[in-house]
DNA sequence: ACCTTCCACTAAACCGGTTTGCTAAACCGG
DNA sequence: CCGGTTTAGCAAACCGGTTTAGTGGAAGGT
């Protein structure tokens, strides 16, 4: 018995089969209605006895989309699922998108190339997370005709919908909610930009926040000195290390304002091992709220940012950006964040505050 | 000032513009040595000049490869995303498959149906997480010609790839921990699989954790009657719910054997609303080790798999099918299990035990 | 001076579908 | 029985690239 290669039927072995014209098997499975009854039944028999499925990259070439959405982010993918704030964002884009029948690509630099990756996604559109001013891709997508939805972006694009959070605001409750605590020493933790070459001028949400934390600290006369506020990667480990390094170098906080759950959580990590106490010495506010945040102990109090309803809305504003091809003025959205005040927080500590105080 | 309507230049105008033929064009950008330097570079020069890029799409049709790699998941993505493990598995995949050049798509039902979504999947291949036996999509992505890779999937499929883990023998370990500490009374906490209209007689991991907590209680002389096994949705609260109807139904374990993290979790916070210590008057093992298990209290006993190794090796199995068409004996892979013991075991309570048991 | 080889480039076929424009037959009322 | 409208189906053009099979001219060999 001769093992015969199995070879994908296409649309001109349907015709052939069946006696008809290729043009026929495209109607009985686009246009029935085109069609006599029982001949569209006969052709779509004829299909499926030989397999026959009709070739997906074809059909794209020849209707002119793809019926797919990208996620574009600056980081490699294997970091980005790591980052539980990225598995609620696709959360939002994938409900919405999931309804309106689009699949999803994630896209991602391909050995480092964000440009390549760009040039090869088969998509109507992008969705883009947490890009940075200077990244060309954008104009490069621009040029291609394809709309894009920036979220988190560092510049504005006044010529692309947008999605973004209160950062400023959100900031400013944290300090506040601190100051109001009666705390005067402030160390910020911040996020540093995970490509080395992207300048450090705090663009973006980092410096949107920082300004945030910075104005409220002015409002109650607290000048906030550049040596108090450091970087490291969002990890729990960079938190720990920012706050194990400013200790070292000195510093004496009674607060810390984290720009990053996990950073805080880090923070929160390394106050222990210092001997302080979480808030008895030493208060924590974090930015996010994820998940883990409330699990943690003590209960991480943070600023909350509607992460899963920023993919929805992203995905929202594409998918209206696809259907009408005309650009008219673009929707810029901003969402809200409030504070969650849990047990990382409490009164400034009276005794030791004149040790700690310059 | 006319606005020109901007049209998205293809390989014919870059041709006309530079005065050569398409095929020079393409040679230009795949085949440069097959033209004399400085023609090349024209017409790379002219192609930038008028923003020209290479449809993405045309050139999957001709190439007849679309250097993406598929994930397919029999839920909705929004469910999915919300599942760390997935995230973790994600991971995985993603870090081998970009580091191939692959970019992902992730594929699920559109508007319930799993084959449409293959069928407009362009894709080299699938990765298919947790697809349960009865799913014809495998056939039909057999019958397609692309390969497929089956994780945690209920049914062997001998004719392809597979990566799985010891749930078996994990189950056993989790079992004989309990015994161990003088546990006899036992509830199992199953996960229900997700769509109503599966057949609910306890195929893949499900089935085969149950067996081998099943076997070790056997082992001990412990039978474990069907009323003492219930089950639920995979998440904290169908966990909560598990344990609280069991309660009310009578049952007193002093032993909770959970096939989930999440809904381990959520029977410890069950049985702390009933007024029960963990580990005092009930232990609770987990499946999978999540992060969020070693940061709640107390921290979670479970057992550990190795979830972004199984990613990554899925990955790898399907790259490999992809590169040799040959579809020679396929790789059948388990990956180990091991017992992490934190704090949510301990010995069985005595005083209780005769006021518990049946 | 003539034949061969090499070089630089091109015309046309092809990938696998969809869509447009057309034709022949059936239908229909008068 | 005739002109006009529908109906059912087809051939060819098209989507935007890549690849095969040449082609004409210059260089090289004898």
């Amino acid at each position: 018995m001769r093992q015969e290669t199995r070879v994908r039927p296409k649309i001109a072995d349907v015709a052939r089969v069946a006696g008809v014209s290729k043009t026929a098997v495209s109607f009985a499975f686009n246009n029935p209605e085109r069609l006599s009854p029982d001949t569209a039944t006969r052709i779509r028999d004829v299909a499926t006895s030989l397999g026959y499925r009709p070739h997906p990259v074809a059909r794209m070439l020849t209707q002119g989309r793809t019926r797919t959405l990208g996620i574009l982010t600056p980081q490699a993918l294997s970091v980005v699922f790591a980052n539980p704030f990225f598995s609620t964002f696709s959360e939002g884009v994938a409900a919405v998108a999931e309804e309106a029948g689009y699949a999803l690509l994630f896209v991602s630099p391909v050995h480092g190339s964000l440009a390549r990756a760009v040039n090869r996604a088969t998509v109507d559109g992008f969705v883009a997370i947490g890009l940075s001013e200077d990244h060309p891709e954008v104009e490069q997508i621009r040029r291609a005709g394809l709309p894009i939805v920036m979220v988190d972006s560092a510049a504005a694009f006044p010529e692309h919908p947008a999605v973004d959070i209160d950062d400023e605001g959100g900031a400013r409750l944290a300090a506040g909610h601190l100051l109001a605590l009666g705390h005067r020493d402030f160390l910020v933790i911040g996020v540093e930009p995970p490509t080395p070459g992207a300048h450090a001028d705090f663009a973006g949400i980092v410096g949107r926040r920082l300004k945030g934390y910075r104005e409220e600290l002015a409002a109650a006369g607290i000048d906030l000195p550049d040596d108090h506020v450091v970087v490291g990667p969002a990890s729990v480990e960079g938190g720990s290390a920012c706050l194990a390094g400013a200790w070292e170098d000195g510093r004496r906080p009674t607060a810390i304002l984290a720009m990053s759950d996990a950073m805080a959580i880090g923070a929160i990590n390394a106050a222990r091992r210092l001997g302080l106490g979480v808030p008895a010495d030493i208060s924590v506010v974090g930015f996010d709220d994820i998940e883990l945040s409330r699990h943690v102990e003590p209960p991480l109090t943070t600023v909350h940012q509607p992460v899963r309803r920023k993919g929805e809305e992203a995905c929202r504003l594409l998918l209206s950006a696809i259907a009408r091809d005309d650009p008219s003025r673009p929707d810029h959205r901003t969402l809200e964040t409030r504070l969650i005040v849990r047990g990382s927080s409490g009164p400034a500590p009276i005794g030791k505050e004149v040790a700690g105080g310059r």
